[in-house]
DNA sequence: ATGAAAGCGCTAACAC
DNA sequence: GTGTTAGCGCTTTCAT
């Protein structure tokens, strides 16, 4: 290339990175040349030399609603930022080691994990000096890594409140997967503030963060259990399930018992469901988590717990008002 | 690295990448080394030499339940391939560039360009030595790069095909945006079809592929026109839209209009919609595409178009039957 | 304003 | 089985 354009590589060099450093004619010897021959700069080359890639990792689940609108809002928030997403899905927690292994022999930028699903010991292999890692709504990662988060606890709380005023006398409360610290986060705040009005709050497990495990575990419980007032799911994936399972069973929602999510997903508010739940601000999390990530001063092991909002359904309304 | 294991840096390589050609306890002594100094090989450095990334390079975009779900399939698919993913989410097709630039500079090892909506103009820029380009679900590709597609037309007849088998005398095609080729090919599939049997297959647009624009739609046709015995929707997303737009304006599906998606997304079977749709074999589909891209052997324009079947849910099922 | 030269960390060819 | 050497394509002093 330099040769094509009759100049050293070192010029070829300042005019893609610094063009105010060369004379406007040799400039446009250059670029001609560049033209002409279809010379683009080695990104590769460039990293090498700078150790810096602007790509940043992010480990994803594969699966669900709720992931799959942070890895869009990530995306596209990084591109603004002239920063590339290098994708890690992973069904099950292993690869999550393989993600780490190719972040470090990648050199990037940084890393963000995004799960509530990845075991103590695998976070706390990610404690490292090197690329600076973010863990994403992983309650379990507090004092371990720097974590950006909703705030679950607050967030169940301020659902119970909006359902308290409807009038309830009995609640349960339907979890995804009873390990995940989300769930368990979500639970506490539930049952707290309904502790507080006096009312119990049982934990049914429905075994995955899926549409179907919400549905079979509404089909079960409306067949045994007595039905509660208000059944509190812990994501809307699952609670479109439940209201799904309540309904095919012959239970009205909200007519015979009310229902409430977590997330704040698209569908919440389509017409068929409308279901309350609580509204996560993914943008302002996935800034706050490149804030962090991009950052020169470093986040230590700081935590950012930020509110959600109430979005009041009509799953939660009274018929009877 | 070298000199802390005491041996030259082409012994440390060959630890890494063959170790059969190094003896056990030279091995060993490297691999302590390793640990003790944290080293992790520089696959940038690699790359430099190698020429390769082991990086596939996808253009995707960041709305639409559809393509989340191609997404989520690619980076599976690679990563049992040992390649990762770079993702370019756009929201304009300007961006389509910029991803351009990147697969450039970044000498990614191909690049999969999946959206319906890509000028002809950009598509054509593709066509370029170096890395291999693939078009996804895109038919106005064909001819100009390699293609994997859902075969639209073939799709949509069928669909035409199961609803006659119901009985219906009137239909209407609602499309997502006219100028997207998936939609003028299911279009063209319906209209011809039904044509066959005498039917007319009036195109309505609903101005974006999205579950609003469908409701929309609903809600104004419901008000105004007479209803035909069925609506063929040209996405799943928009069907939704459109199945709750009919209901709230107390139209009945399947009661008094059948309606039909396409692409076979998770939520059509579920229990508050169980649509009729096409469903994509995406697995398929994808599995495809990375192979096109990674095969030794040039593609050339070849496109594959891979049918999809039929999923026969409630919104066709007639009640009177 | 431009060039010369060293070096980022690895791989591959060739020697021993 | 291991070392030596050259070079991938940039960036970055240091000269001129």
């Amino acid at each position: 290339m330099a040769a094509e354009a009759g100049v050293s590589q070192a010029t070829v060099t300042r005019v893609f990175s610094s063009p105010g450093l060369v004379a406007p004619d040799t400039q446009q010897r250059v670029r001609d040349a560049a033209n002409r021959i279809g010379y683009v700069p080695n990104a590769i080359a460039r990293s090498l030399k700078s150790q810096r890639t602007d790509i940043v990792g992010a480990v994803v689940p594969t699966q669900g609603e709720y992931w799959q609108s942070v890895l869009t809002s990530f995306s596209r928030r990084l591109a603004d930022k002239g920063k590339q997403l290098l994708l890690f899905s992973f069904a099950d927690a292993d690869h999550v080691v393989d993600a780490l292994d190719a972040v470090e022999q990648y050199r990037l930028d940084g890393l963000v994990l995004a799960s509530s699903t990845i075991s103590q010991e695998h976070l706390v292999r990610m404690r490292r000096p090197g690329p600076r890692v973010v863990a994403f709504n992983q309650p379990t990662a507090t004092g371990l890594l720097p974590l950006v988060s909703v705030d679950n606890e607050a967030g169940t709380s301020a659902l119970v409140e909006h359902v308290a005023a409807q009038g309830v006398a009995t609640a349960m409360f339907v979890g995804g997967v009873a390990e995940a610290s989300t769930d368990q986060m979500r639970y506490r705040g539930a049952a707290k503030s309904l502790g507080d009005l006096g009312i119990a709050c049982p934990y049914i497990e429905a075994g995955a963060f899926t549409y179907d495990a919400g549905y079979k575990v509404a089909s079960q419980i409306s067949e045994g259990l007595e039905l509660p007032d208000v059944m509190m799911v812990g994501s809307d994936e699952v609670a479109f399930g439940v209201i799904d399972g309540l309904r095919t069973a012959g239970v009205s929602v909200p007519g015979d018992v009310l229902v409430t999510g977590f997330d704040g997903l698209p569908q919440a508010s389509w017409a068929g469901y409308d279901l309350t739940t609580l509204v996560q601000p993914i943008d302002v999390l996935v800034d706050e988590a490149i804030a962090m990530l991009l950052d020169t001063e470093d986040p230590g092991e700081r935590s950012q717990v930020i509110p959600g909002t109430v979005y009041e359904g009509r799953t939660t309304r009274r018929i009877n008002d």
